[in-house]
DNA sequence: CGAGCGTGTCGGGCTGGCTGCTGATCCTGG
DNA sequence: CCAGGATCAGCAGCCAGCCCGACACGCTCG
């Protein structure tokens, strides 16, 4: 009951993919330029295509750009010396990322792990040049300011996940929020435009490749996604959010 | 040993609590304005005293002012209709929050629950003088851009935290945010400057009241960390991180 | 066509959630 | 300043959810 009211209104909320008025920063208007076509002209931008499984930064290596992913994913991730790795983000497309640069001039070194978890297009630019043009053109900043509100929501979204108790409540909250970030509807549903192994679900939401393993196959079995191809579709995100315990 | 590693680097790269840069935000120089400054400044912008408990905005209200914590902690959180709520962000000084109302012009309601946690000193300037000022005055947006900047990194080690399977690791990992954002150096150890009840721990955690008092206590036993008033203290964030499992 | 990764399954063991209760501490108003 | 209520802390016992380790099978991509 409490579940099911919880999910649907997060699911209600968003049409068109995304909280309210988040999802469309890309486009403030027919008359203004985009974020994207701003970035792209600093001087010192570039546009660049990673294949899927590359290294965009690695820990350690110094922050001197910001990012603007234009298409596919990308996973920031913490990695531990044992091997363990755990997912800290999964970036949608539109979303700034690198933005540790822009803190106060002085030189920091990433902490994050970004690799492309699909085959990802970017535009990037050097910190200096953006600091540049918010100074030279106010409404720089502005849309920056939009990007950046957007993610903080998205990665608040994402604590209130990983709150809850049960693994899962947990797997099916996560899987809203994919349908958020990733989904396009179809006609038996939404599908989660990922290839997500069982391991990546796990390292996202803080539990083993077991437990996804049953977990999901509960919620196949009872009717609620469909895997193919590690594609995952959820036929209906409503009933689905009736799921949380 | 990993966790050991994990934990010191944390700490230590934090020595005037937080992480490289980040808490420097509201002092980007002797000449410039500060943050704080230029909210004041602006058009409708008052400066508020709230009283500890009492709710800064309720989920549904309008969002249509941005908010600089300037004394104080404030406490986002989630409430479900159990009753049950979960505590989303707790911001420390010199945070911004409410930037929901900073996206693209259209309404939209707050979905978080905004109490002060402690007695709170803040100021608040309605989102339309915030993007006139950015207009104006771009050195506004640069240093609205650090602070959410800020913030973002905030919340994603807040992800990292809340990825530890066990509940031993996730209470320790959150103990050293909290030195992060709220240690005051005393001669015995870094003491948190917040009443906190354990109730309060598990909300932040995901976790439960009983299992909190049952690891808190086990800390202590262990002489890390010692509890006077609800105000907890930790000897030595070093020794800490060990526990990492 | 073979190697490697990903998926599905089983059991054993333990962590941690849940319930119920008691005593301590804090807060408030008379 | 005290009394009484409310919140908080601590303890124990029960039980299940989930981690761990291990293994077999299937898919996919070189």
């Amino acid at each position: 009951m409490v579940g099911a009211t919880r999910g649907f209104s997060r699911y209600s909320n968003t049409p068109s993919g995304g909280l309210p008025g988040v999802a469309s920063v890309g486009n403030p208007g027919p008359a203004s330029p985009t974020l994207l076509e701003v970035i792209r002209g600093l001087a010192g931008s570039s546009v660049e295509t990673i294949e899927r499984g590359k290294t965009i930064f690695f820990p350690g290596d110094p922050a001197e750009r910001v990012y603007l992913l234009r298409r596919g994913a990308v996973r920031l991730s913490r990695v531990y010396e044992s091997g363990e790795e755990i997912t800290v983000a999964l970036l949608r497309e539109n979303s700034l990322f690198g933005v540790l640069s822009l803190l106060t001039g002085q030189r920091s070194d990433r902490f994050y792990h970004a690799i492309a978890f699909t085959r990802v297009e970017m535009v990037t630019a050097p910190a200096t040049s953006v600091r540049r043009a918010i100074e030279q053109d106010a409404s720089v900043g502005l849309l920056l300011l939009q990007g950046l509100s957007s993610r903080i929501l998205q990665t608040e979204t994402m604590i209130e996940t990983l709150t809850h108790r049960d693994m899962s409540s947990r797997l099916v909250s996560f899987l809203l929020v994919l349908c958020r970030d990733f989904g396009v509807p179809g006609n038996e549903g939404i599908t989660i435009d990922l290839r997500l192994s069982h391991q990546a679900i796990a390292e996202a939401i803080g539990s083993t490749r077991v437990t996804i393993t049953r977990l999901l196959g509960d919620l196949r079995n009872d009717g609620l996604v469909q895997i193919d191809r590690k594609k995952i579709t959820v036929f209906d995100p409503i009933a689905l959010a009736k799921r949380f315990s």
